[in-house]
DNA sequence: CAGTGAGCGAGCTTCCGCTTGACTT
C-alpha cells in the first residue's frame, strides 16, 4: 500500500509521474474540474455582503471523485499537484474540500514540465493552497455564470428561445459578423502599379516605379495609414489608367538610366517559436487542412500514447498550452540532434529560448513538443495513421528548427535613376534577396495567411551585380492594374488568433468556441470561412444595443485586471462578484431590452394601407414585414434583405464600473 | 403549396474551463 496519494488533473500524466516517485506515492487524476455550478440552477447566492456558490459533484466524476476519496482515507498525506494555473489551483481547492484534506497543510506542488527533476524539485517544496488564487478563479467562474445567465434569457424573450450569449462566445461572434460589415461597406478602390525591365548584359531584371517627382509612389491602403496632410502630399497614388499611360510615355523618354544608392545587406531569419496550441491549430489549418477540433482530437492521441514496438508511449508533450518555453532537458537533446542528423553548420552554440508571453497566459506547461526528439517521423510512421503523422511531423519540425540556425539572405537594393528631359525624374527600385543559408529553413517554415501583412521578405528574384554609377537601358515598361480587396472572412485559425491576441478564451476552449457558433447556427462555416446566419447578426446587434460593455472585445482584459488584482490578494472576490451581479441585474432592468424591430420607409401595410416595420421572427430566423399597429393589425409581408442599421454605443463602463463601485463601498 | 412569422400558454432552453471516454459512422 502507497504511503502517499498524489491528485493531478489528467489520467496520462498520473502515469508518468507515478513512474518517477516511485513505489511509496499514488497518483489519481481528478479528470479536470471535479465540481461545478449545476446547469439547472443559477446557483450564485448573494446575500448582504457574501456570495455563496452552489457547486456540485457532477454525475460524470462521481467515478473519479469516490476513487480519490477512498484513497486520501489510507494516505499518510495528500499531494495536490493539479496544474500551476488558476483554474488548477481552483481544482487543488475543490479535491481537497471533497476528500476531507486539511487546506493549512502543505501539500500543494507544482510544476510547468513533466521532467524527472522538475516534478523530484516540486515535491521537495510543497506550499500550502493559495486561496487568493482560488477567490480568482471563483470569482471567473461566477462571472462567466451571470453573464450567461442573466442574458440569455432575455434572448429567449427577445430574439429567439434557447438561444445564448456569454463573455466569449457572444465576442467572437461579434468579430464575425464585424468582419461581414466591414466586407458589405467595402468598395474596391483601383490603382496602378508600373513595373521596368531593365537590361544589365545578359541579363534583365525588374525594378518597380518607386518616385516621381520627389513623390513616393503608394498604394491606397498605405495612404489610408498616413492621415496627416504633411505625409500623404509626398506619396502618389496611381488611380487611373490615364496617369499610368503618362508616366509609362515618361518613362520611355529618358534617355539614360542610372544606378544610385546600392545597398547590400546581410539579413538573418529566425524560426518561429515553439508550437502553443492556438499556434498549433492555425498551422494546422494552413497546412494541413485540419479544423481546430480535428487537431485537438489527434494531439490528444498522440499525448496519450501511441504503442511504439513494445509499450505504449506518449509522443508529444501536453497539448492545452499557452507557454512557448521548452525544458533543459528537451533542449539538450534537440541541440544534440541537430549537430548529429544536419552537421556542427545548423547547430546553436546556445540554445535559443522563447518567453513571447500572450495576454492573459498562465504558463502552466511546456510547449507543445516531441517527448522525444529522437523520435523522428519517419522512424515512428509506421506506427501512426495519416492523421496523427501528418501532425507529428508538424510538431517535429517545428521543434527541431527552434534550435537550428537562422536562415541567411544576401539582400540588394538599388535605386534606378532617371531624367525626363523636362525637369522631372523618375526613380525604380530593384530588391532581390538570395538565400545564402538556409539554416532552420531546411527542417520547416511557418505557413502564412493571405491576410498577414505582405512583408516582401518572400522575394528571392535574384539580382545581376550592381554598382552605383551605372548605366542602364530600359527594355520596356509596363502597367499593371490593380482593385483593393476587402478584408478576407475569419477561419477558425484567423480567429483563435485574434481571440487570444485579447486574451479571450484558454487553450482548452479554442476548438468547442467555435462549435458554439456553429451549433447555435450563429454561423456557418463554407470552405473554412465564417458566414454570420441573419441570426447570428440579430444576436450580435441585440447585444450591442443593450449591453455593448459586454460584447467589447477588451471586456474580458479588464476582467482579468479584476482577477488578478484578487488573486494578488488586493481585492476580494464576493463584493465584486455581488456588484457585477447587480449591475446586470440593473441594465436588465432599466433598458428593457425589447425585440428588434425597425421601421420600413417604403412598404405599405397589405391590410390597412399603414407603415410597416422589420421585425426578426425565433421561429423562422428571419426578418419578415408586419404593420406598425401590430397587434390591432396583424398584416404581413415577407421581408428580404439582411441590413442593420448601425447602432450606437451606451458608453463603456462594464465590469469596470461595478469594480469601481465595488471599491468606494468598501 | 401558400403562407407564416411577434404575443398567450406549460415548461424548457443558457455560461466558461478543466479533463476524457462511450457512443456511432
Amino acid at each position: 500500500m502507497a504511503k502517499n496519494l498524489v491528485i493531478v488533473e489528467s489520467p496520462a500524466k498520473a502515469k508518468t509521474i507515478e513512474k518517477y516517485l516511485g513505489a511509496d506515492y499514488k497518483v489519481l487524476a481528478s479528470y479536470g474540474h471535479i465540481r461545478d455550478l449545476p446547469r439547472s440552477d443559477f446557483a450564485v447566492e448573494v446575500a448582504d455582503s457574501t456570495v455563496a456558490l452552489k457547486y456540485e459533484v457532477p454525475k460524470s466524476s462521481a467515478k473519479y471523485v469516490s476513487a480519490i476519496k477512498k484513497e486520501a482515507k489510507n494516505a499518510e498525506r495528500v499531494f495536490l499537484a493539479t496544474d500551476l494555473d488558476r483554474e488548477g489551483e481552483a481544482i487543488a481547492w475543490h479535491v481537497a474540500e471533497v476528500a476531507g484534506v486539511d487546506t493549512a497543510l502543505e501539500n500543494r506542488v507544482v510544476f510547468a514540465e513533466i521532467t524527472r527533476d522538475a516534478i523530484l524539485e516540486a515535491f521537495s517544496h510543497p506550499r500550502r493552497i493559495d486561496e487568493h488564487l482560488v477567490d480568482a478563479q471563483q470569482a471567473r467562474r461566477a462571472v462567466d455564470r451571470i453573464v450567461g445567465y442573466r442574458l440569455s434569457p432575455t434572448l429567449w424573450r427577445n430574439v429567439a428561445s434557447g438561444i445564448s450569449a456569454g463573455r466569449v462566445q457572444s465576442v467572437a461572434l461579434r468579430l464575425i459578423t464585424d468582419r461581414e460589415d466591414e466586407i458589405r461597406r467595402f468598395t474596391p478602390v483601383e490603382y496602378w502599379s508600373i513595373h521596368g525591365d531593365f537590361v544589365r548584359d545578359p541579363k534583365h531584371f525588374a525594378a518597380d516605379l518607386h518616385m516621381v517627382d520627389g513623390r513616393r509612389v503608394t498604394n491606397p491602403k498605405q495612404l489610408d495609414e498616413r492621415t496627416d496632410k504633411g505625409t500623404q502630399d509626398q506619396l502618389l497614388l496611381i488611380r487611373d489608367a490615364e496617369t499610368a499611360e503618362v508616366l509609362q510615355e515618361r518613362t520611355r523618354q529618358v534617355g539614360q538610366w542610372r544606378v544610385a544608392d546600392v545597398t547590400r545587406r546581410e539579413v538573418k531569419r529566425n524560426p518561429a517559436p515553439p508550437f502553443i496550441t492556438s499556434t498549433l491549430q492555425q498551422e494546422a489549418e494552413r497546412k494541413l487542412g485540419f479544423s481546430a477540433g480535428r487537431t485537438m482530437r489527434v494531439a490528444q492521441q498522440l499525448y496519450e500514447g501511441i504503442n511504439v514496438g513494445s509499450d505504449a508511449v506518449g509522443l508529444i508533450t501536453y497539448m492545452r498550452t499557452d507557454s512557448v518555453n521548452l525544458s533543459d532537458t528537451a533542449l539538450n537533446e534537440l541541440t544534440e540532434l541537430v549537430r548529429t542528423d544536419y552537421g556542427d553548420r545548423y547547430a546553436l552554440g546556445k540554445a535559443r529560448r522563447y518567453s513571447g508571453k500572450t495576454k492573459g497566459a498562465q504558463e502552466a506547461h511546456e510547449a507543445i513538443r516531441p517527448t522525444s526528439a529522437y523520435r523522428r517521423p519517419g522512424q515512428v510512421a509506421r506506427h501512426l495513421d495519416r492523421d496523427q503523422l501528418a501532425l507529428y511531423d508538424l510538431i517535429w519540425k517545428r521543434t527541431v528548427a527552434t534550435q537550428m540556425a537562422a536562415a541567411v539572405f544576401d539582400s540588394l537594393r538599388a535605386d534606378i535613376v532617371g531624367a525626363d528631359g523636362s525637369g522631372g525624374e523618375l526613380k525604380y527600385r530593384a530588391t532581390g534577396q538570395v538565400m545564402k543559408f538556409d539554416g532552420y529553413i531546411k527542417v520547416y517554415v511557418e505557413g502564412r495567411d493571405e491576410d498577414d501583412e505582405d512583408t516582401g521578405d518572400g522575394t528571392t528574384a535574384e539580382l545581376p551585380d550592381l554598382n552605383d554609377g551605372d548605366t542602364l537601358a530600359l527594355a520596356r515598361v509596363r502597367g499593371e492594374q490593380h482593385f483593393t480587396s476587402p478584408p478576407p472572412r475569419y477561419t477558425g485559425a484567423s480567429l483563435v488568433k485574434v481571440l487570444e491576441a485579447e486574451g479571450i478564451g484558454r487553450p482548452s476552449t479554442y476548438a468547442s468556441i467555435i462549435q458554439v457558433l456553429v451549433s447555435r447556427e450563429y454561423v456557418r462555416v463554407e470552405s473554412r470561412r465564417f458566414f454570420p446566419s441573419p441570426l447570428g447578426e440579430v444576436v450580435v446587434a441585440y447585444l450591442k444595443q443593450h449591453f455593448p460593455e459586454i460584447v467589447d472585445v477588451g471586456f474580458t482584459a479588464t476582467m482579468e485586471d479584476e482577477l488578478d488584482e484578487i488573486a494578488d490578494g488586493d481585492q476580494q472576490w464576493e463584493p465584486m462578484v455581488r456588484e457585477f451581479l447587480t449591475e446586470i441585474d440593473d441594465w436588465i432592468a432599466e433598458r428593457k431590452p425589447e425585440r428588434p424591430r425597425i421601421p420600413i420607409e417604403d412598404q405599405a401595410c397589405p391590410e390597412c394601407g399603414q407603415a410597416m416595420e422589420k421585425v426578426f421572427s425565433g421561429k423562422s430566423r428571419q426578418w419578415f414585414a408586419s404593420c406598425h399597429r401590430w397587434p390591432d393589425c396583424k398584416g404581413t409581408l415577407p421581408h428580404s434583405g439582411h441590413a442593420w442599421p448601425s447602432m450606437g454605443m451606451r458608453g463603456r463602463s462594464g465590469l469596470r464600473s461595478a469594480i469601481a463601485s465595488a471599491r468606494s463601498t468598501c
